[in-house]
Formats: structure tokens, sequence, C-alpha cells
DNA sequence: ACCTGAACACCGTTCAAGT
DNA sequence: ACCTGAACACCGTTCAAGT
């Protein structure tokens, strides 16, 4: 007898197959169904549903990957840039996101409220939470709010999918949330007068 | 003679059946089906969609009818208060209605969005307009916003469900808010002198 | 152990048959 | 004309049978 415990030979492949037809799949259409992905990653119904016990479930791996490119960038973005700034940079980042994946991030959302007694947050509310902080303490950013209240606030930007001057709209939008989220300072900028 | 047209002898009380039977089943669970509303209605299902071709379009229609109410606030709030008092007003009755009835308003959005090229505005834009537009004259909201940015805003008052302390935190995100879209006057407006 | 796909339960919607 | 409810198409999920 060769192997003791070989557990998944093509198991753990199957599981890549569904992921990368997963994402695909939603890409297109967001409600792609769980048949339709089962047969173009090919493999059965039941297989994907050992893997992903449930169309939430599968819908929140396939995003959970993504969201770690949007979480990373936040540590980057205190780095070289004030908090304020850094906060808005990072809007914009998930402006991008957002306009992309539609409604996707509400799933993330809505599965984040029901687990908020297992981990207490997501690694995405951790990534806002870096730059309010240090923007809080800083003085810069409005203090008494916390991580889920900025992504309350820019949920929005998952709404605006369908219209040709999102860029636009949102950048509008955004300004009006950094406006009621940024600090007034004593006011040191010498603005040229014309 | 009579009755020279009488259409619908029990019609028109199916119609106002269904609604209501829709209106108490949506209210326990928003995914409340079809089937179910038929039967709680007491008709067939073939008469649910005689009168409302779609899901979507019944949901609607009972959703339309309490949006009346908060259109017709709107006129209301603005004879008695400034603008941006009236505006901030208007968000707290929307935040009421938003928590009660949870996903709804989501769906008059979505339904709104594809509608733009139909009538344009819906009711909710309008009285959103009437006090954003009275606002914008007066020089105390601030210029360059549409309706349709203002209820992109607030959206996330149909998404804190779920919590105890929505009045709190909603009342904090509304304050961000509130504070993004005030103008701010560098001067006490023009005080009549002499 | 893991995979397969027919089958189950259920939902939105339709339609032939009633009145 | 309007109503009824069985029936259709389809979807998420399960499970007996394979390897």
């Amino acid at each position: 007898m060769a192997k003791v415990n070989a557990a998944r030979p093509d198991s753990a492949r199957n599981r890549v197959k569904i992921l990368d037809a997963a994402r695909t799949a939603l890409a297109v259409s967001g409600d792609a169904t769980m048949q339709s992905i089962a047969r173009a990653a090919k493999v059965g119904q039941g297989t994907l549903y050992r893997h992903f016990p449930t169309r939430e479930a599968l819908v929140l791996e396939v995003h959970r990957r993504d969201v770690s490119a949007l979480v990373d960038a936040a540590p980057e973005l205190l780095e070289r840039l004030p908090p304020e700034q850094a906060l808005r940079a990072w809007f914009d980042q998930l402006a991008e996101y957002g306009h992309v994946k539609h409604g996707l991030l509400d799933v993330i959302y809505a599965s984040m409220h029901k687990q908020l007694d297992d981990e207490g947050t997501g690694p995405v509310l951790d990534a806002i939470q870096l730059i309010l902080g240090a923007g809080q303490a800083a003085g810069s950013l409005r203090a008494g709010l916390s991580a889920e209240d900025i992504l309350l606030l820019v949920g929005f930007l998952w709404r605006l999918d369908i219209r040709d001057d999102w860029p636009v709209q949102s950048a509008r939008l955004l300004d009006v949330i950094m406006e009621g989220l940024t600090v007034e300072r004593p006011e040191p900028p010498p603005k040229p007068r014309r």
C-alpha cells in the first residue's frame, strides 16, 4: 500500500475549478445558477455542494479572494498619505470594485451582520478601522464613528452600476461624505486670491 | 338602461384583497411567495397575475401606497421649517420607514432606474427635489447635487435593520451626511441694516 | 473518501377549462 | 370578462449509487 492518507487527489483541484468557473459566471451575471456553475466547472452538482454547502457560501468565497486586494491596499495607502487622503483614496478603489461587482458586496455585508458574534470584524472592517483610527488620532477625521458606520455610508457605491457617468457621480457623492467626515482645521492654508 | 359597461363586479374587490394580503404577508417576511399570497387573499394564482403581471409589480404597488405618506410630508415640512432642517426632518421620517420596511425601498429604487426614460422621476424623487431645490435656492444646501444623489446617499437607511441601536446609529450617520450637504455660511445672511 | 447526476421540494408564471 | 388551480419551467439542494 502506497498512500496512507491521500485524502484529496482531485478534491483540491475540483475546488479550484469550481471557484474559477463561479468567478467567471458570476461576473457575467450575478444570478448564475448553481447548476450552470457546476456544468461550467465540469463537476457534478453534489461535488459543488460538498465544497460549498450553500449558494451564499460559494459567492462569499469567490469574493473574499478579490476583496483581499482591497484590504491590502489600506496599510499601503496609510504609509504614503495622511489619513484623510488615504481614506478618500481607499474609497476610490472601493468605488471601482463596487462598480464592477454590483451587488456582491451586499452579500458580504449581509453575512457580516450575521457573524458579528463570531469574530467581531471582518478584514474589510479592519482595513477601514486602520485608516479611520489613524485619522481620528490625528484629529483630521471625525471622532465617534466606527468602521461599520463608514461602510454603511459608502454603501451607495455598489448601487450605481447601470449609468455611464458613474465615475462622476461616484466622485460627487464621495465628496459629500468626505466633507461630512473630515474635521475642519483652524485654517492654516493660505489660499491665493485673485 | 342601467349598466352599460359593468366591467368588474368582483375584480376590483379582488384587487384590494390581494393588496391587503400581500401587505400583511410581506411585512412578516419580505420573501413571501406569490402562491401563499394568493392563498391568503383567497384567489387563484391566475387572478393574482391578472392584476399584477409580476412579483415585482405587486411588491411595488404594495409599497407605493405607503410611500405616498412620505411624499406628502415633504411640502408640509417645507412650510414650517427652513429647507436644511426640512431635509433632515424628512430623512428622519425616511429612516423610520426604511427600518420597518427593510429591503423594500431597494426594490423601488431598482425599478426607478429602469423607468428613467418613462416619466423621468418618481414621486419620491420629486419630494426630495422639492426640499433640495429650496435649500439650493436659499444657498443653505450644496449646489450641483440631484435628488437621485440624495437618495443614494441615504440608501444605508434600509440596511441597518437588525440592530437594536438603530435610531442612534441612523442619527449619527445622518449627521455626517447633513454636514456634507449643508453649506457653511461664512458670514451671517443679509441682515437688513439701518 | 469523493464524485455523479437523477430526483425532490419549491417557486414564479402560464393556460386550458370553467362561470 | 374574469376566475380557478393544475401544470410548466426552473432553481437550490439532497442522496442513492457509483469509483
